[in-house]
DNA sequence: GCCGCTTGGTGTTACGTATAACGTCGGTCC
DNA sequence: GGACCGACGTTATACGTAACACCAAGCGGC
């Protein structure tokens, strides 16, 4: 006996003493009033003992599509995309689809090899936080004649070329808001401690930054880059609160694992937070609650990102028009920001 | 004009005026003395112009093989995954493979739908912390005849079965390594944060902890459960260090996120790290050095197990005995451990 | 006794690719 | 001058599945 190799719906229906179609058909759970139930269930029970799975590349290829769909992230490292994957996964789960990852390696640069890991057959590809051009080559640009995968736009510039639909986060507003809530506490100096990278993510947060903390009457703002470590989070804050000048009472960093670095930063050097200086973070992950004091974050709805993403695209699949809109972003205050001057 | 359909390597070959098979050897690279430079070139041209990508579940049910791996995994929110996958990745391209992660939404416990993303069609699943019998859904029970897809299980029991090959990380020496530090500094009050989960990974710890640390002479120790989170650690933490009788000296928890939450409470009893209370974490996560103090840790080389492991089941596919052997694991000593009794 | 309907299947085809097996056409060698 | 050969392509086939188009038998109605 030879059996090594995987069995096929042909051995199944050898077996079951049915031909290949009947098998496919009840396995297929289309059999109802085609198929009786007593065939029906030899089927199955040939399937079990054989212990036949479905080759999926060949259904693939029958079917014209496969039911799942990618999700591009710069970095799985970060927890944000974890939890966007969740909500993608949920949905898509829903509508008998799967989800696939792919970190692109370069960060939010071109994708090296896409087709290493789009080698999944695809329908469709998600791209959160990534630069449009990146994804050209996985998604299959739109030439002439040429059908690109759909492609959907996380938390992108609105109207990226080649982007079936977009949805976005209000990072804007969340900016605004830890804004506000700085100026409302008394805050004039303020430096943002801001992420080197070249997304438009983080170049939205500095365009922002600098129209509502600019808009402050008397404000003096500053601005630090940093790579997205806590070390290098550490260092720019060093430098923004040593520089000469008056020093900054407030830091705004662009996510929570700078936030960390910069609150080392303003304790290396003597001072307290938050009584001396203020820090806020950005994303509102598991580290924001880990550090003491809590950080006072923008919270972003990953997982309701991932979900809309995903609808979006199971939308583009279907014909359906995309459903659209914003998704609302909310500051979280806690411990790492107050009053400027002690209090 | 409706080119709206994806181009076939037919399409491709109506175009550059030559045959199907001859568009599949100049695009598959293997064309040398077998057809002209001329054509080669007006083919590629062609697929350019047309934008052909070649139909993937066509190929990979011709090849009978996909060049894809699962990653199978609890939980993408832990960086340790991430970072066994990104190692994993490394090994993979190298070969040509792809890598497709999986998280296992019920965390440990058995996969609910693991077709749902098993839908890309695949070559060999790696398992990294997963028990053996949540995984014999996806890569295929070892039934008569049924030839499941082979198995590599990381960081898992020893001798799983199923397992074609697997790959640890010497816990054990770890948990060691963390007693040793701690019966040096001079404690003996030792209390473990253990995390409330029934997988093989954390069942080591219990172990190791209670042979390591109860075998140092006059050694006291205890045990709290807490859920993976900070919250959760904080709790246990409280708890530990607010029972009745002798204070413990030091917290080992099972992992960072716990260290941190151990740290908060420790804090919120109005005691000091390390000065009252020492604590030592578990995975070196960029959590661990975001703290203050920075955590004393074990740091675990996640690449490197998503390396061995994607290498072991590159072997296991290509015939050969899959290389064995564990992984060293390494005690990073850091702020949150001193002596005993203030110092 | 024949039509039409339902029940329970089967034969066949197509999906798009890779490749083994087979032609063809100049030129070369002996 | 015929056999041989290399260069250049083509034809044909198989991978495993899903589904369309048939078909046989049984049966009730008129």
């Amino acid at each position: 006996m030879v059996p090594s190799a995987r069995p096929t719906s042909r051995d199944v229906a050898r077996a079951a003493g049915v031909s290949q179609a009947t098998v496919s058909l009840v396995l297929g759970g289309k059999w109802r009033g085609r198929v009786s139930g007593a065939t029906a269930d030899s089927v199955r029970e040939a399937a079990r003992t054989l212990g036949y799975r479905p080759n999926l590349a060949a259904r693939n290829l029958r079917l014209g599509h496969t039911r799942t769909a990618l999700l591009v992230v710069p970095s799985l490292t970060n927890e944000y995309f974890a939890r966007v994957h969740t909500g993608a996964a949920r949905i898509a789960a829903e509508h008998g689809f799967g989800v696939v990852l792919y970190p692109s390696p370069q960060g939010v640069g071109p994708a090296r090899d896409p087709f290493a890991s789009a080698r999944a057959a695809l329908d469709g590809v998600i791209a959160s936080s990534m630069a449009a051009d990146a994804l050209a080559a996985i998604s299959g640009e739109a030439g002439p004649g040429a059908a690109g995968l759909p492609l959907v736009m996380l938390d992108s510039e609105p109207g990226a070329a080649g982007a079936a639909a977009t949805v976005n986060l209000d990072l804007a507003d969340g900016m605004r808001q830890v804004a506000g809530h700085l100026a409302r506490l008394g805050h004039r100096r303020i430096t943002h401690i801001a992420a080197d990278v070249d997304s438009w993510t983080f170049r939205l947060r500095r365009e922002v930054f600098d129209a509502a903390v600019g808009g402050i009457p008397g404000a003096v703002t500053g601005r630090r880059d940093a790579a997205l470590t806590v070390a290098d989070g550490m260092r720019a804050a060093r430098d923004a609160l040593t520089a000469p000048g008056p020093r900054p009472t407030a830091l705004v960093c662009d996510d929570d694992v700078l936030a960390a670095g910069a609150c080392k930063a303003v304790r290396r050097l003597g001072l307290r937070v938050p009584e001396d200086v203020s820090v806020t973070g950005f994303d509102d992950m598991a580290l924001a609650t880990a550090v003491e004091p809590e950080l006072t974050t923008v919270r972003l709805p990953a997982e309701e990102a991932g979900e809309r993403g995903m609808a979006a695209l199971l939308d583009v699949l279907e014909g359906r028009p995309p459903a659209l809109g914003d998704l609302p972003v909310r500051l979280v205050v806690r411990g790492s920001t107050a009053a400027p001057g002690g209090a």
